[in-house]
DNA sequence: ACCTGAACACCGTTCAAGT
DNA sequence: ACCTGAACACCGTTCAAGT
């Protein structure tokens, strides 16, 4: 709070306060004039900063996303080591405020985040293309089960309650539901990589 | 053309316009001042006919989305009326104009959708909520794939190549890529279904 | 009743002074 | 150089006349 002046301003004090206003009124709060009204200073500023609106979204989208898994899956069995990243993917993705910022991370935010897996991955046998693609897999199922998760928990909260149909409604879920269909699917998804990859069958004595 | 006055417009009329600004000039061009005018009429009735800007989305995704799949899927064994569904719906899906329409679709298009697939698992000797909830894993598959698809997509066309990453970059994919993934995702999906579905093993005399 | 024009409270972005 | 106030071209939505 020393510097109540203007001139000296930050893109990652732009950043920062968008991201402030995310956590506080929410995605359609963030706009130019708020941001820049939060920081004291005129909307001009912000351009030569952080671009425009989208840059800063898009720079919003990479702060929140950073370090998206643990660097290190220790040494378990790749099998072990996909749900690991799966899960952490899941719950770091489920905690961005809005998952309209999840569709905005850019690449290389998942290609950093990939790095452990396809190490674990290699180190289970897999070749690096192998290791990309089933990688590659995993991380849009998750990113996929996440915005559909959020859309639909949304709906639920909103409004018009459905006159529960009998015998269960496909979309209408609660958080155990989702919980259960995450595991599902991934438990799917490990069981098919395991067909697929050649089994180091040699530990076996076969 | 016969009714060039403003008097008898429709809910269905508002729906359609907003439909045609969609496909001729993207998502956001279409408000409700523009949409007015392209009936020739000032914003305010359009209020008393769709509600507000949010309903008017809503609309318009329920229509875009209306029969999502075909109503039968013949008497093929069940998983493969899982694939033939997955496959109609991912098709369906992707023809939305923009994909933040797809996350708008309202609980009921859904439902609707899953009512043949829902059918068939029956018929293949699913429970009720064995069929609901495997029904329920294939599309969100399939809608989280479709969303992901188009943004991973879009951001391929936007600006900034990134330099190849060696060894291939996990989220850099082109539109083969994305259909060989689906078809895996798919693949191993059924199989796990397959896998934990108590086969009717009487067919083979046991 | 139901329309229109005008208004209100916002946007993103840029221009024209000001220091 | 780099800020601010004002402006431009839009929004969604509502109000106050008008017919």
């Amino acid at each position: 709070m020393i510097s109540l002046a203007a001139a000296d301003l930050e893109a990652d004090d732009v950043v920062r306060a968008a991201i402030e206003l995310l956590n506080e009124e929410g995605f359609d709060a963030v706009s130019m004039r708020r941001v820049a009204a939060r920081l004291g200073v005129s909307p001009v500023p912000l351009y030569s900063r952080v671009g425009n609106k989208d840059d800063l979204l898009d720079a919003v989208a990479d702060r929140l996303l950073a370090d998206l898994v643990p660097a290190e899956l220790g040494h378990a069995h790749w099998a072990d080591c996909v749900g690991q990243w799966a899960r952490a993917l899941h719950e770091r993705l489920r905690s961005v405020p809005d998952s309209r910022l999840v569709l905005r991370t850019r690449r290389w935010a998942f290609v950093d985040a990939s790095r452990p897996l396809i190490d674990a991955l290699r180190a289970g046998g897999f070749t690096e293309p192998e290791a990309v693609r089933a990688c590659r897999l995993v991380m849009w199922s998750v990113i996929g089960f996440v915005t559909v998760e959020s859309a639909s928990l949304a709906e639920r909260r909103g409004g018009h309650r459905s006159p529960s149909v009998p015998g269960g409604d496909p979309a209408g879920v609660d958080q155990a539901d989702a919980d259960a269909l995450f595991e599902q699917q991934l438990r799917y998804l490990i069981a098919g990589l395991t067909a697929d990859h050649p089994t180091d069958l040699s530990k076996f004595g076969i």
